[in-house]
Order: C-alpha cells, then structure tokens, then sequence
RNA sequence: CGGGGCGUAGCGCAGUCUGGUUAGCGCACCUGCCUUGGGAGCAGGGGGCCGGAGGUUCGAAUCCUCUCGCCCCGACCA
C-alpha cells in the first residue's frame, strides 16, 4: 500500500481535548477523528487495526465453536419490556419511535434479541449447547464519554451468548470463554488479568472481567503477587491491618465541638484506628448505621450490596432519627431503636472511642466483645428485661470497607497491589434471567419443558487497540504489537526522486508481496525528517530504511521501532531477515 | 446531573482583566528558488461571522444576559 494513497493526517502538536496516551496519539497518529462527544471516525489506519484485532476474534471464538451471525441494532420495544429493562435502564438507552408511534431502542446490548431467537429456535436438549456470537455496533448515551475511544457512545463490541441444558454445561461455556479470552488478549499482546467482578445488574452468580493496567483506565482491581488473588476493587477484600489495643476504661468523656474522627483524635491523643466511625445512611426500607474503623472508608458499592441503593443521611434527618447532632453519633444505647446496624469485620475485637448518641460527648472503651452482640432477639430481651444490661448495640458483621494498597492478601497474607485498568472484556454466568422472561425453554430427556441456563460475553476491541497503545509507547509514538499493527512494515525511501532508491525499494516491495508480508511504502516526496517522524509516531513495527547513502555501498537499513536497533544489509536478504523476526515475536 | 476549565484561521495559542488603527504569532497550506538520513532555509501568497443570539456603547473578540459545544473531576455506567 502507498502512503500518497491513504488518509494518514498526522499531527506534530498534540490536540487540546486529548489526555489519556493512547487518544493523543491516536489523534496524532492519524488514526481516529472526533465527531462530537463520544463519537469518532476511523480512519483507514485504525480501521486495519480494528479489522486485526476482530480477525483474532472470530478465530478464537470459532475455536470453541462458537457461530458468529448479526443482529439488528433497532429493537422493538416489546422485547426489552418483557424482561424489565425497558423500565429498568434509564437515560442511557438511545429511544425513539417509528413513523407508527412504537416505541423503538437502538441496542447497548444484544441479550434480549439473542434469547428472542433462541427462545424461537431452540427446542430439545439436543439443540444445546449453542454459543452464538456477533461484532457489532452498540450505542449508550453515555453520561460522560471521556478519555478517547474508551468511553464513547457508540463502539464496537464482540458480544457472544452460550446456550446450555443445565449449570454444568454453563460452567463448561464459561470455562471455553476463559480460554479463549485468554488466547485473545494474548495474541492481541497485551498485559492483562482476569479478575472478579461483581455481577452486578447482569444478574447473575459469577463474573470475571479481563483488565489491561493502564492508567488511563477507569476501574482499579487488587492484586495479589504471591497466590495470584486478583480481584475488582468494587468486591475485593484484604485482612484490614492490625493495630495492638490500647487500653481504656468505659466511660464518658466530655468532647465539646469535636466532631470528625480526626478531630477527636487529636483531642483525645489516641490514633484513628482507635475509633468507631458511624455513618447513617438513607436505604430504601429505612435507615441504616454503619460501623467502621476510624482509619477505613466505607466502600459504597460493597454496602449497596447489602442494604441495597442508599444515601447518606443529612444532619436534619440524623438529629431527628438518632436525637443527636453529626459528629457525637455511635454505637451506644442503641439496642432500643429500630436501626440496622452493619459492622465492619474489623470491629470485631479490641477497644474503641465512638460518639456517645449525646451532644458533646464520646465514649471511649467500647468493646464490641460485649457491648455488641450479632443479630438475634435474645440479647435484645435479655437488655430490655435488665440481664444483660450491658449490651448495647445489636450488629451484623459485613466487609463495608475500602481495601488499601498493601494491606494483606486474604487467602496468602502477602501484600496486595493496587493497579489502575482497562476493562476489555468480561464473562456472567447469567443463569435464567432471560430466559425465563422471554419463555427461552427446551424439552429435557424426562419431557419436561426448562428453561435454558445462559451466560454472556463482551470484548471492546477498540478498547484492545487503546490498551495496547497505553502499554506499547514511547516519546516519539505508538509501539504496536506485530500481530495488530496496521502494517507489519513500513518502507522509507528516503528519496524518492533517486533512481536507485526507488529501484531498491520496488525490489523489496516485490518480495515483501511475495511473501504475503503488509506493508506500507512512504512514497511522498518528502524530506527524510518527516517520513522518521510519521515512521515513530504511526508504530509500525519494523522500517526498511532505504537512502542513498547507504545503497553506495550495497546495503540497506531495517529498524525495530521497539528496541531503536537497526540492521543494515544487502537488499535481497532483507526480506528473509524480516521474516525471522516477525517468526520470532 | 453537580463542580471546574475552554471556545479567536486546518492545528496549537496570544489578545479579553483595563472596549478604540486593518485581530496577531508559530505550525500547516499555495507559488517560486534552494535543500534531501530525524518535522530545513529564503521570498511571496491565500485563509477569520473572534461558537451562536440578544443587549450596553459613538465604538465590542473584549462589558452584561441567555444559549450551544468540547474537555477534566465527581455521580452514573445493564
């Protein structure tokens, strides 16, 4: 291919909008334009990029014999109400109607339109298993699109759907997704980790996600470098770090105007991890206390799990359920009120300062050993009835805390990382969530009609290509790996108006085609300072520098665009040299 | 949706606070000469509804009101 030929609009300044690495040079690279927020146009290189990584694709999918086909991207209404999500998802599905008046949705997914057809097709345990994929466009409106391709309105995404009879047959989907998963982001050369992921509104037991560590990624997942724990921030855990109890008696002390956990810290001389932190929160079947360390933070998504969607409570509402203003509220003198109390684990031992649940006051010594109890009535009678008087609070132990860097792993007790990651694919095990909805059912063995167990499936290979430029770059530009280059290699005559320049590189030109090799021919007529730039900032991988100089003495030059190593050789070895390093990568 | 920033030539920016020649600079673009191993040099040239609308004023890129767009942080993210 010529480079005269191709839209390649390279840019030396990098653009105002951009940020993240990967959309500079993109932009600057002549691969993407912006249309409007969250919108991009690609250009003829990216599009060879995106074609690449789609081709490894559909060869590893086709490998666990998955069958690709193509859905609309206009739904009816209809069946996203029968599943609930017409309702259930809000400003971030794209709705229109028809010149009808039906309503219509442009797709963000495909689960419904993929369990419609096989709730059509699919009859007896002997169709299944079936795993059916598609590449295809998917729009949101996204709240904030942002850092390029990464977060856009409009994107491509690999979505596949597995069909089976029962859980073991779904395991054994998930598992061939796995892999392949594992082959694709591979080959894509990519640093990747699979980790947990919470279900979430998927609706599901259990979920991975594929992460690429990036900083210009949006998640975080904790990892652990010795049992190869790994898990998203939103659900991992860590063994909270222990601190020696300092000893204290249960009583009262006056805290006039001290209020934070760090206010009272410096008051009192002790350190946080000293503290019970109390936060009211607003759920949606009333108010909830919840008990932290002083020195942990609440994780939101953790406590969602539990108590479902919530708020924080505001000061007017603690004075009125608690009878005590922000800053002097605790786990005292609880036992009586109609409040769900959940409890950080690390609270389980040890002694404490908490707010008194009176103006001015703390409460130091507070041993959750026996002023809390777990959440059964006994105790509760037992208070109420004078026995066990000192029991103040009745507590659900919970994981409600936000795991730090460094604190230790769970199940090895080494220390656990935190990376910043691109999520570039994902695995649920959705069960029957939409089968049943949609009556996707089949007639088992015994003649019994069952629903069909489902999992579902999504890589961003846009969000690949971003991914493997985050990881593979340096100050003059993209890096990228062989296998999902535009072009294997680009060729730089650096004259194009020297007749032995251009008949050298018609030579390898010739070969290269021979051996079936992409590549790119800078045929402008440039200076050579321009062609280096573009040559470092497009990434191809390897150049086959030809100039003048060198050709006096029979030789021409071919450079790794990874290492900066050059070669320089006869022109007719030049091919068979490139070969064996593309063999080698 | 909340907070912040920015809209001036294709790109990157100055000018705006403190209103006043013909709105400026670098890069890119066009013509010619010259040059050809890391974004050359000289000479000449084209390109602007200063995001949009309304207002204040003798006079608005500049002040006021409204509005649209883009970016960043947060919320959201099926």
């Amino acid at each position: 291919m010529k480079y005269s030929k191709l839209l390649i609009p390279t840019l030396k300044e990098t653009p105002s909008e951009a940020e993240a690495v990967s959309h500079i040079l993109m932009i600057r690279g002549g691969y993407i334009r912006q249309l409007a927020a969250g919108l991009y146009i690609s250009l003829p290189l990216f599009l060879r990029v995106m074609e690449k990584i789609n081709t490894i694709i559909r060869q590893e999918m086709n490998r666990i014999g998955a069958q690709e086909l193509s859905l609309p991207v206009l739904h009816p209404a209809e069946v996203w109400q029968k599943t609930g999500r017409w309702d259930a998802i809000g400003d971030e599905m794209f709705r229109l109607r028809d010149r009808t008046g039906r309503d219509m949705c442009l797709a963000m997914t495909h689960e419904e339109i993929m369990t419609w057809l096989a709730a059509k097709e699919l009859r007896s345990y002997r169709d299944l298993p079936q795993m059916w994929y598609q590449i295809q466009t998917k729009l949101r409106d996204e709240a904030r699109p942002k850092s390029g391709i990464l977060r856009t309105r409009e994107f491509i995404m690999k979505d596949s759907y597995s069909f089976d009879a029962d859980l073991d047959g779904l395991n054994k989907s998930y598992e061939l997704h796995a892999q392949a998963y594992h082959r694709i982001f591979t080959r894509c050369g990519l640093l990747f980790y699979q980790v947990e992921s919470d279900p979430g509104m998927m609706g599901g037991s259990t979920a991975h996600e594929f992460m690429a560590p990036s900083d210009a990624g949006e998640d975080e997942i904790a990892l652990c470098g010795r049992c190869g724990y790994s898990a998203n921030v939103e659900l991992a855990v860590s063994q909270p770090p222990e601190y020696p109890t300092i000893d204290m008696p249960f009583e009262e002390v006056h805290t006039p105007e001290v209020k934070t956990v760090a206010e009272v810290s410096k008051f009192l001389g002790l350190p946080s991890h000293c503290f019970i932190k109390s936060l009211l929160l607003i759920a949606k079947d009333g108010a909830v206390l919840a008990l932290l360390r002083g020195d942990e933070e609440l994780h939101e998504d953790k406590t969602k799990r539990i108590i479902g969607q919530y708020r924080p409570a505001h000061k007017d509402e603690i004075r009125e359920i608690l009878g005590v203003e922000a800053g002097f509220i605790g786990p005292i003198n609880m036992i009586n009120k109609e409040i769900r109390v959940i409890a950080s684990n690390s609270l389980k031992s040890g002694l404490y300062v908490s707010g008194a649940n009176k103006k001015d006051y703390h409460i130091k010594g507070i041993n959750p050993e026996i002023h809390f109890s777990t959440n059964n009535k006994e105790h509760k009678t037992l208070k109420l009835s004078g026995k066990m008087p000192e029991v103040h609070c009745l507590v659900v132990w919970r994981d409600i805390r936000v795991i730090r860097e460094d604190e230790r792993c769970v199940t090895c007790g080494a220390p656990l990382k935190i990376r910043k990651v691109i999520e570039i694919g994902n695995i649920f095990k959705l069960g029957v969530k939409y089968s049943v909805p949609l009556n996707a059912v089949y007639l088992n063995k015994e003649g019994s009609e069952v629903p069909i167990i489902m999992g579902s499936y999504g890589i961003g290979p846009a969000r690949v290509a971003a991914a493997a430029i985050e990881q593979n770059n340096d100050e003059n530009g993209i890096i990228w790996p062989m296998s999902i280059a535009p072009f294997s290699v680009l060729i730089l005559p650096l004259s194009v108006s020297d007749d032995e320049t251009t008949k050298a590189a018609d030579l390898i030109c010739t070969a290269l085609n021979g051996k079936g090799i992409d590549f790119l021919i800078d045929d402008r007529d440039m200076r050579p300072g321009i062609k280096f730039k573009d040559a470092d900032l497009t990434g191809i991988p390897y150049q086959i520098i030809i100039g003048a100089k060198n050709l006096k003495d029979g030789l021409i030059e071919i450079k790794d665009r990874r290492t900066k190593e050059t070669m320089k050789m006869p022109p007719d070895t030049t091919v068979d040299y490139i070969i064996r390093l593309m063999v080698m990568l």
